[in-house]
RNA sequence: UGCCGGAUGGUGUAACGGUAGCACAACAGAUUCUGAAUCUGUUUGUCUAGGUUCAAAUCCUAGUCCGGCAACCA
């Protein structure tokens, strides 16, 4: 039986901490058996692979278990974020092949039920408003190993808390001042549940919601109100934010408590719903990928320093970048789904990833030649030299067809394919030996010219038809030379020359790999001018390119290189240089 | 030194008391009009020490190591 024949095994889901929990809920009626997941990003840098696993996760769940995901922009830190993140984001999440549908939102759309939340808190004696300097706390919380002391504020009526809050609200106060805290408990051994800030001051004009407010609510306190008011059932994140889980479930709880006591509390649900449980925090580990760096403020330093082009340059690791190198979604999820979903602090190599593009590409991309750094090959035998040759636009797919390529008695080959002195083991064109040329036939080098330099300039060869019984160990890819057209392709590589680049003693510039990006102009053949932005191409024996998005011309494309195909020879060769 | 997580080949993951499997990587071979792809095979693993059990990666105890937590960031 053939592959093509054999019946696709269901792909073998892996049935990962995550699935298993919405199982369990979803056999246990939890929430009336609905799923609702959210992807939270914070508009204040670009979309990363590493996010690419979390809205893999969070579309993914929805998506598998029918329920719905909501993209929610998490901007409630003004000072930070920017309308410029929140457009990128939505078009690389769109990019990836997800769809909200109509559930897009912001965490500012709810900043007035969380203000009258907090009033709620503060109310019940489970708020107050602080004056303890943000220095001065050091010493209130205390420290891990020892409990805090409690604010001297801590015990005001909240009568009191009530009109400060309430001033604080309408721009009475200096950022810093003042700020709302939770009640709960300074003696606790996790720091977050020592009477956190839940409200701060903050005079700064929000993308959103203007100059609105003066007040904003702290991550802890709104996530979960975010969530709740959304009717998420299931707030996946990252598990750095274990620890603030029992702070999440504190809030929710009042939430919840609230609501069951006061019905009017109930319109600050934007999708309420009479089987209602509430949201539950789940925590995954990060994904992390060799040879790159992955924080935000790190790609934002090379942004800023000029060591790349902008946060779409190809050798980043955002999802612009990869989508500008030629990465397809279907890669990217497809990578995402095999490194699969733990709580283990996992170092992925980026080997698995180009894996997973080059599987993706073989399938789909249409063959081309290109020569990338040219050796001039001239045929002796004149005579009966076919004009064009048939060439298959992918031997994966015949269904993609066949295109002609022009021939001619003078031709390009690679440099790299000829040897005058040959190794062992050399397969391709050297004095005397024979070649054959991709789809046309074979080439038997008879002698060469050399320039003043004494390096090799001119191959002469004589030409055989494809009908020859010629036995060759090699196919080499060519152009013909006076139908080639020079295009600008850019050969990128590795960002960073070590696995790990984060995490050394030096600073991770140092290890910047000065060679990530070579240009040079590679001679194509003449359908591959033509090419349209985003249309990509794997250059026979070369690579895989795409056409950049942002600097081709019309007639005039400029080629990314994706990834490299894989060179077995290359590896042979190299130890011995 | 407090709290919360975690530990399975080089890497990532599966096995949920019953044959340690898969993918990537590496290596070897077959095949090939891409030294690609494809196919076959090989190497390499349960953190340690005790215990429970007919049987432990899995359960228990103790330890080791790793990650996270002491922003008015998210």
């Amino acid at each position: 039986m053939t592959t093509e024949n054999s019946t696709p095994a269901a792909a073998p889901v892996n049935k990962h901490f995550v699935r298993q929990i919405i199982e369990s809920d979803l056999a246990a009626g939890r929430n009336g058996g609905r799923v609702v997941t959210r992807f939270p990003p914070e508009p204040n840098g670009y979309l990363h692979i590493g996010h690419a696993k979390a809205i893999c996760i969070d579309f993914g769940m929805a998506q598998e278990y029918g329920g719905r995901c909501h993209l929610r922009m998490d901007d409630t830190n003004p000072a930070k974020e920017e309308m410029e993140y929140i457009n990128a984001i939505q078009t690389d999440v769109r990019w990836l092949g997800f769809d909200w549908g109509r559930h897009f939102y912001h965490a500012s759309d709810y900043f007035d039920a969380m203000y009258a939340f907090a009033e709620k808190l503060i109310e019940r004696g489970q708020a107050y408003v602080c004056a303890v300097s943000q220095d001065d706390w050091k010493d209130y919380r205390g420290v891990p190993t020892r409990p805090g002391k409690e604010s001297p504020w801590r015990n005001r009526p909240a009568t009191e808390s009530l009109d400060l809050f309430r001033r604080m609200k309408t721009g009475e106060f200096k950022e810093g001042e003042l700020c709302l805290r939770a009640k709960i408990d300074m003696a606790s051994p996790n720091i977050h549940l020592r009477d956190p800030v839940i409200y701060r001051i903050l005079h700064a004009e929000h993308p959103h919601t203007g100059n609105k407010w003066c007040v904003y609510p702290m991550y802890d306190f709104a996530h979960p109100l975010e969530d709740a008011f959304e009717g998420v059932t299931h707030s996946l994140c990252s598990i750095e934010f274990e620890v603030h889980r029992p702070l999440y479930d504190w809030v929710i709880q009042n939430l919840l408590a609230i609501r069951a006591a006061e019905p009017a509390v109930a319109g600050w649900f934007v999708h309420d719903h009479p089987q209602y449980d509430g949201p539950q925090q789940n925590e995954f580990a990060r994904l992390d990928l060799t040879y790159t760096v992955m924080s935000k403020r790190k790609l934002l330093e090379l942004v800023e320093a000029g060591l790349v082009s902008g946060w779409d340059d190809p050798r980043m690791p955002t999802l612009c970048g990869l989508r500008r190198r030629g990465y397809t979604p279907a890669a990217i999820r497809t990578f995402v789904e095999t490194v699969g979903v733990t709580k283990f602090n996992s170092l992925t190599e980026v080997a698995l990833l180009e894996h997973c593009i080059r599987e993706d590409l073989n399938r789909s991309a249409l063959r081309r030649m290109a020569v990338l750094r040219p050796l001039k090959v001239t045929i002796e035998n004149v005579e009966n030299l076919p004009a064009t040759i048939e060439a298959q636009n992918n031997p994966e797919d015949p269904a993609a067809g066949t295109r002609q390529v022009p021939f001619s008695r003078e031709l390009l080959i690679e440099a790299e394919d000829f040897m005058e002195v040959p190794p062992p083991k050399y397969f391709r064109l050297t004095p005397g030996g024979s070649v054959r040329l991709r789809g046309a036939g074979f080439l038997t080098c008879t002698r060469v010219e050399k320039d003043s330099a004494g390096k090799v300039s001119n191959i002469i060869c004589k030409w055989s038809p494809p009908t020859t019984e010629l036995k060759v160990k090699a196919t080499i890819h060519w152009v013909s030379a006076p139908h080639a057209k020079p295009v600008t392709v850019r050969l990128y590589d590795r960002l960073f020359t070590v696995p790990e680049p984060d995490g050394q003693e030096q600073d991770f510039k140092t290890f910047l790999n000065p060679h990530s990006l070579e240009q040079l102009t590679a001679y194509v053949e003449p359908a591959v001018a033509a090419a349209q932005p985003g249309e990509g191409f794997q250059f026979e024996r070369v690579a895989y390119f795409v056409a950049d998005a942002l600097d081709s011309q019309p007639g005039a494309p400029v080629f990314n290189r994706t990834v490299t195909l894989k060179d077995t020879w290359a590896k042979v060769e190299k130890p011995k240089k």
